[in-house]
DNA sequence: GCCAACGTTGGC
DNA sequence: GCCAACGTTGGC
Protein backbone atom coordinates (compact mmCIF):
# COMPACT_ATOMS: atom_id res chain seq x y z
CA UNK A 1 0.00 0.00 0.00
CA UNK A 2 1.44 3.37 -0.59
CA UNK A 3 -0.14 6.55 0.58
CA UNK A 4 -0.78 9.84 -1.45
CA UNK A 5 -1.79 13.30 -1.11
CA UNK A 6 -4.28 15.07 -3.55
CA UNK A 7 -3.86 18.77 -3.19
CA UNK A 8 -7.15 20.75 -4.65
CA UNK A 9 -8.50 24.11 -4.63
CA UNK A 10 -11.96 23.68 -2.77
CA UNK A 11 -13.94 26.05 -5.41
CA UNK A 12 -12.76 24.12 -8.42
CA UNK A 13 -13.41 20.48 -6.50
CA UNK A 14 -14.15 20.49 -3.26
CA UNK A 15 -14.58 17.21 -0.24
CA UNK A 16 -18.38 17.67 -0.55
CA UNK A 17 -18.45 17.73 -4.03
CA UNK A 18 -15.97 14.41 -3.66
CA UNK A 19 -18.35 12.39 -0.96
CA UNK A 20 -21.24 13.35 -3.03
CA UNK A 21 -20.20 10.92 -5.66
CA UNK A 22 -20.04 7.75 -3.43
CA UNK A 23 -18.44 4.85 -4.15
CA UNK A 24 -18.99 5.50 -8.37
CA UNK A 25 -15.92 8.07 -7.36
CA UNK A 26 -14.55 10.51 -10.07
CA UNK A 27 -11.59 11.19 -12.82
CA UNK A 28 -8.84 13.45 -11.00
CA UNK A 29 -8.40 15.44 -14.27
CA UNK A 30 -7.14 18.77 -15.34
CA UNK A 31 -3.58 17.81 -13.97
CA UNK A 32 -0.94 19.56 -16.26
CA UNK A 33 1.99 18.49 -14.93
CA UNK A 34 4.76 15.56 -15.46
CA UNK A 35 5.91 14.83 -12.24
CA UNK A 36 1.86 14.43 -10.39
CA UNK A 37 0.97 12.27 -13.26
CA UNK A 38 3.93 10.21 -12.60
CA UNK A 39 2.59 9.98 -9.25
CA UNK A 40 -0.63 8.77 -10.82
CA UNK A 41 0.99 6.37 -13.24
CA UNK A 42 2.47 4.50 -9.90
CA UNK A 43 -1.28 4.25 -8.51
CA UNK A 44 -2.67 1.07 -7.25
CA UNK A 45 -6.35 0.57 -6.76
CA UNK A 46 -6.82 0.31 -3.11
CA UNK A 47 -4.17 3.18 -2.54
CA UNK A 48 -4.81 5.44 -0.17
CA UNK A 49 -4.34 9.36 -0.08
CA UNK A 50 -5.05 12.41 2.01
CA UNK A 51 -7.64 15.42 0.11
CA UNK A 52 -6.36 18.52 0.89
CA UNK A 53 -8.22 21.95 0.60
CA UNK A 54 -5.48 24.38 -0.96
CA UNK A 55 -5.90 28.59 -1.08
CA UNK A 56 -8.29 29.08 1.69
CA UNK A 57 -8.54 26.58 4.29
CA UNK A 58 -4.77 25.05 3.95
CA UNK A 59 -6.05 21.57 5.55
CA UNK A 60 -6.31 17.90 5.27
CA UNK A 61 -10.01 17.29 5.49
CA UNK A 62 -10.52 13.54 4.60
CA UNK A 63 -9.33 10.21 2.93
CA UNK A 64 -9.48 8.38 -0.12
CA UNK A 65 -8.87 5.66 -2.23
CA UNK A 66 -7.52 5.01 -5.38
CA UNK A 67 -10.25 3.28 -7.37
CA UNK A 68 -9.06 2.97 -10.94
CA UNK A 69 -5.35 3.03 -12.27
CA UNK A 70 -3.88 5.54 -15.20
CA UNK A 71 -6.38 6.20 -17.81
CA UNK A 72 -6.48 8.99 -20.57
CA UNK A 73 -7.54 12.66 -19.05
CA UNK A 74 -11.00 12.88 -20.44
CA UNK A 75 -11.26 16.51 -20.32
CA UNK A 76 -8.46 16.95 -23.00
CA UNK A 77 -7.32 15.14 -26.61
CA UNK A 78 -3.89 15.75 -25.42
CA UNK A 79 -2.74 12.17 -24.91
CA UNK A 80 0.10 13.06 -22.48
CA UNK A 81 -2.14 13.57 -19.17
CA UNK A 82 -3.93 10.55 -17.69
CA UNK A 83 -5.34 10.50 -14.51
CA UNK A 84 -6.65 7.81 -11.76
CA UNK A 85 -10.21 7.65 -10.29
CA UNK A 86 -10.89 8.29 -6.57
CA UNK A 87 -13.58 7.92 -4.07
CA UNK A 88 -13.96 9.26 -0.63
CA UNK A 89 -13.59 7.20 2.19
CA UNK A 90 -14.10 9.32 4.95
CA UNK A 91 -13.82 13.05 6.44
CA UNK A 92 -10.76 13.41 9.10
CA UNK A 93 -12.58 13.82 12.52
CA UNK A 94 -10.50 17.17 12.67
CA UNK A 95 -9.43 18.09 9.76
CA UNK A 96 -5.52 18.89 9.69
CA UNK A 97 -3.89 22.10 9.13
CA UNK A 98 -0.79 23.16 7.22
CA UNK A 99 -0.04 25.40 9.80
CA UNK A 100 0.18 22.38 12.47
CA UNK A 101 1.99 20.23 9.69
CA UNK A 102 4.59 22.83 9.37
CA UNK A 103 4.70 22.50 13.40
CA UNK A 104 5.14 19.50 13.72
CA UNK A 105 8.93 18.74 13.10
CA UNK A 106 8.04 15.01 12.20
CA UNK A 107 6.62 16.35 9.40
CA UNK A 108 9.04 18.78 7.91
CA UNK A 109 10.23 16.84 5.00
CA UNK A 110 6.84 16.35 3.94
CA UNK A 111 6.45 17.46 0.26
CA UNK A 112 3.24 19.50 1.01
CA UNK A 113 5.69 21.46 3.28
CA UNK A 114 9.03 21.39 0.49
CA UNK A 115 7.51 21.57 -2.53
CA UNK A 116 4.06 23.89 -2.07
CA UNK A 117 3.16 24.19 -6.36
CA UNK A 118 2.78 19.86 -6.77
CA UNK A 119 -0.46 19.30 -6.26
CA UNK A 120 -0.69 15.14 -6.76
CA UNK A 121 2.54 13.56 -4.10
CA UNK A 122 3.29 11.00 -2.30
CA UNK A 123 3.29 10.27 1.09
CA UNK A 124 5.21 7.90 4.06
CA UNK A 125 4.15 5.33 6.01
CA UNK A 126 5.55 7.66 9.27
CA UNK A 127 3.62 10.85 8.17
CA UNK A 128 0.51 8.99 7.02
CA UNK A 129 -0.13 7.32 10.34
CA UNK A 130 1.03 10.58 12.49
CA UNK A 131 -1.59 12.48 10.02
CA UNK A 132 -4.32 10.06 11.07
CA UNK A 133 -3.50 10.17 14.68
CA UNK A 134 -3.34 14.13 14.64
CA UNK A 135 -7.15 13.89 12.41
CA UNK A 136 -8.67 11.50 14.81
CA UNK A 137 -8.81 8.62 12.33
CA UNK A 138 -7.23 5.12 11.91
CA UNK A 139 -5.53 4.58 8.27
C1' DG B 1 -3.68 41.06 -4.05
C1' DC B 2 1.14 40.22 -4.09
C1' DC B 3 4.94 37.73 -5.13
C1' DA B 4 8.23 33.79 -4.85
C1' DA B 5 8.90 29.41 -6.64
C1' DC B 6 8.55 26.55 -10.13
C1' DG B 7 7.38 24.36 -14.63
C1' DT B 8 6.84 24.89 -19.50
C1' DT B 9 7.57 26.96 -23.94
C1' DG B 10 9.94 28.51 -27.79
C1' DG B 11 13.67 31.08 -30.07
C1' DC B 12 18.27 30.68 -31.03
C1' DG C 1 20.37 21.85 -25.71
C1' DC C 2 20.34 26.25 -23.37
C1' DC C 3 18.03 29.82 -21.31
C1' DA C 4 14.97 33.85 -21.18
C1' DA C 5 10.29 34.77 -21.06
C1' DC C 6 6.12 33.65 -19.58
C1' DG C 7 2.21 31.50 -17.04
C1' DT C 8 0.45 29.27 -12.97
C1' DT C 9 0.14 27.89 -8.28
C1' DG C 10 -0.55 28.66 -3.66
C1' DG C 11 1.05 30.58 0.80
C1' DC C 12 1.09 34.78 3.00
Amino acid sequence: MTYWLFKSEPSTWSWDQQVARGDAGEEWDGVRNYQARNFMREMKVGDRGFFYHSQKDKEIVGIVEVIAEAHPDSTTDDERWECVDIKAVKPLKTPVTLEQIKGDERLADMVLVKNSRLSVQPVSDREWALICDMGGVGG
